[in-house]
DNA sequence: TAAAGTAGTTACCATTTAGTAACTCTATAA
DNA sequence: TTATAGAGTTACTAAATGGTAACTACTTTA
């Protein structure tokens, strides 16, 4: 799809509809700043090349915080920027409402 | 990524994230029904191939309402299901977020 | 008589995406 | 002395995805 030419939302919908990405967003919105290895430990079954990719993207988009400390082994740490905590309403709703549509129903 | 074993959250994101798919819940949302050629209008750069699957999913998850009538040419058209209709606060924060965040900007 | 309109479907191909396993670096713990 | 930790990176492969163009049906319009 052409990046350009498009409005507001569709460009925002391009950013955050990746596969995990609005997971990703979730799961640091509700436990603050993470490390990378307790990312990776939540999410578990997203690869580690791919974790790094999103939170790449989540940093150059300014919606990530990346903040490295080059102590061995290195600590990395993420955290929403304000924007990034802009997106927390709407991913409560979301959340709120898969509860309800989901919670306790057997996935097939 | 396992469909099965995932929280509610990660289900509804996993049903929704794909390209195209907010975007046609938010068309529908703000448009209410509307036949195929009509939603093909409004996001264009989408194929009819994509939109079909979109839409064809999006009923089965009980989100999308599609009523058929065999007249010729035939008359099929889409809206949002009461379920489809909860999507519609979420959607509403996320496109006035893109306003404030992208309004005015040069796409790169 | 031929083209247009509606709502797709189908086959085929190219691209994108994701996963896997191996590897990096250095200090510290066992 | 070897393994471990942390935060990735890289190359390779497999799978999923999306686009394109052609085609369906039948009636109405030009």
């Amino acid at each position: 799809m052409a990046e350009s030419e498009c409005t507001p939302l569709e460009k925002l919908l391009n950013q955050i509809s990746g596969q995990w990405t609005m997971y990703i967003l979730w799961i640091l919105d509700t436990n603050g700043t993470m490390r990378f290895g307790e990312l990776k430990r939540k999410i578990d079954s997203i690869s580690p090349k791919v974790l790094t990719q999103r939170l790449r993207m989540l940093e150059e988009i300014g919606i990530v915080y990346r903040s490295y400390e080059s102590t061995i082994p290195p600590q990395v740490s993420y955290e929403l920027t304000e924007r990034g905590k802009e997106l927390s309403k709407p991913l409560y709703d979301l959340c709120d409402l898969a509860s309800r549509w989901y919670d306790g129903e057997a996935n097939t």
